[in-house]
DNA sequence: CCGGTTTCTGTAACCGGTTACATCACCGTG
DNA sequence: CACGGTGATGTAACCGGTTACAGAAACCGG
């Protein structure tokens, strides 16, 4: 339907060889032929069909990320970061969620087979999905998740900002601390509980975990009710630490809604520090959405154009945000905690 | 470097186009055959690759999606949204920031290239690059941009809620009100302006407008830090009626910082209804972000399977959501504006 | 003016699938 | 038993590019 390079070459009265030289290399061609052809590509309005070239130069330029779920602005971050870099490596970048969907394992595949190599947020899919890929050859970039030897991995540093955290909440005098969100939803949730766990009680106060179906606010808002209508049983926790922000903000809807005064009558404190914290003085940890997606963009490329052969794995900085949800002063204090590590394994043999 | 559906068809004894109806086609094979070849793919783990099938079948299976800017909920919601219905669609997606690149159009176009068809929201790139695309016959949609003949457009609406919103400004003792926000940025927000401006000018106040540089917090607290600065030659306006959410929390901290008081001293009311937006109590107008990308995803396709010849341009309903930062009373009335209309233009001859 | 390079261009074989058409085996029927 | 019909399979021509290789033209120095 499309004008094709036979069109072109036709038209410019010479070989499609010679007009597929014109249109990509600089030299190799006369300046003349390479205007005669410019000018017949011109004239046609050609534009060459990204499916030949790249079934003829076997790669797809393209790369895919995906991700579990599309609530809240976390993973958006994420992918965002992903781009912006992709594209400044020029190339395509195909988004693809599992959300929901009992066939994700077979989109992820079909996704693989459209890419030249794979970013895979989270639990966004089961790892076998992802070992059958890496050993089809397409490299993949894990992004919050356990690491494995077969892939490149990226993630926020999880125990020591979670373990000042709970610091932080036994400073402020909790003695109880519920951890709001499913440690087996994500490995990066269950690190937080275990850290921060650790850290409580080391100083003699207890934890306990109220499970939530997801990582919503609505969520949040019912675990908040949950925890209410226990009250008098067995008293409000002294502090909650949600597994995310979300959590944590219908966390505070609820428990404010019910006239429980924060961080007077109890502390809430989230994770991922989005916008919205901000607004609603959520003390939380903040994490680097965009260079997730960045660094992730990065390594990917490397595996691709096959810089580098072994693996890495890369954890990025967090810093802890306190607000209004857990301290009564109004001045904000921030503090950082570890920096970048990276660690290497060895490569695939 | 993979397996072939010749390493296949060589492997379970047959030619490539048994193969090939074996692994698709329900019939118009013998049982014994598929079942030669499936055992045959299984042992090879073939994977077809979608190149040569993309290529033989003269289609991408893909659709781009096209936003000029990273920063912010907005277009991140727009996109998921289109995502999820893509997914269900069967189809894979492919996003491009146009941020800050001054070779978007290239980028567009070659997008375009790799896809069957095309969402463009709001200002990603010049009409040109739209009409190119068009007229080389893949289809467009456009989302939050002034509709064009050759594609189809979906929005959201933008004049009555902004007179609602003008009212509602008014209403609330309101003589002079600054609206923040460059309309020639984005023709959603010229229209926003004009629609505002008749409303308020109507009860005989007056609008100025705030110029800033985009659309981020930043820009937000440096226009309070402005109109702060000419406080005492002019006055504060009564109201800032900002172009969106963001800047509207932005400014709110300017001037909250400086000790304004929000309602008291001067109103503020933001556009879109971000999450961080119910956090700072911030009156907006809801936009259905999510279906703005979902309504797209269902027209694109239809153009690209040809369900439809003429080209729609719908309208989706917006809501003017009242909250603390226009009114003190504690209460968060809500109102709904027009609904959904759909009108429909000649197709392209 | 000739042989040897160098430089440009054309021919044709790919890349990995799909699919129109030809072929062939097998069926039932007259 | 010959024959037309049917259905499964193979052959080969695509899809639209890239690129190895060969051939031709231009250029060089001796």
């Amino acid at each position: 339907m499309a004008t094709t390079i036979r069109d072109v070459a036709h038209r410019a009265g010479v070989s499609i060889a010679t007009v597929s030289r014109a249109l990509r290399d600089a030299d190799s061609v006369t300046p003349q032929t390479r205007q005669r052809v410019t000018q017949a590509a011109a004239d046609l309005e050609y534009v060459p069909s990204q499916l030949g070239r790249q079934l003829a130069q076997g790669r797809h330029a393209a790369n895919g990320i995906v991700f579990p779920d599309l609530s809240g602005p976390y993973y958006a971050e994420v992918v965002l970061g992903y781009e912006s870099v992709a594209a400044e490596l020029d190339r395509s970048v195909l988004i693809l969620s599992t959300h929901g969907r009992r066939d994700a394992a077979d989109l992820v595949a079909g996704l693989a087979a459209r890419c030249d190599g794979l970013v895979v947020l989270a639990h966004a899919v089961h790892e076998d999905v992802i070992e059958r890929i890496t050993r089809r050859g397409t490299p993949v970039v894990l992004v919050a998740r356990t690491p494995v030897p077969d892939a490149d991995s990226v993630n926020a540093e999880n125990s020591a900002s979670a373990a000042m955290l709970g610091d932080h909440l036994v400073d402020r005098g909790a003695r109880t601390v519920a951890f709001v969100g499913d440690p087996d939803a994500s490995s990066d949730v269950a690190e937080r509980l275990t850290s921060l766990r650790a850290a409580v009680e080391r100083a003699g106060a207890t934890v306990s975990v109220v499970p939530v179906a997801d990582f919503s606010e609505d969520s949040g808002v019912r675990a908040a009710e949950a925890a209410l209508s226990r009250r008098r049983a067995e008293g409000l926790p002294d502090a909650f630490a949600c597994a995310n922000d979300e959590l944590a903000l219908g966390m505070l809807q609820g428990l404010r809604a019910a006239g429980v005064r924060v961080p007077e009558d109890t502390l809430v404190s989230g994770w991922d520090d989005v916008m919205a914290a901000r607004y609603a003085g959520l003390t939380t940890v903040r994490q680097p959405m965009r260079d997730l997606g960045a660094r992730a963009a990065h390594l990917l490329d490397q595996l691709i154009n096959r810089t580098r052969e072994e693996h890495v794995h890369e954890v990025l900085a967090t810093e802890l945000i306190v607000r209004t949800s857990t301290t009564t002063s109004t001045t904000t204090s921030t503090t950082t905690s570890t920096t970048t590590s990276t660690t290497t394994s060895e490569g695939t043999p």
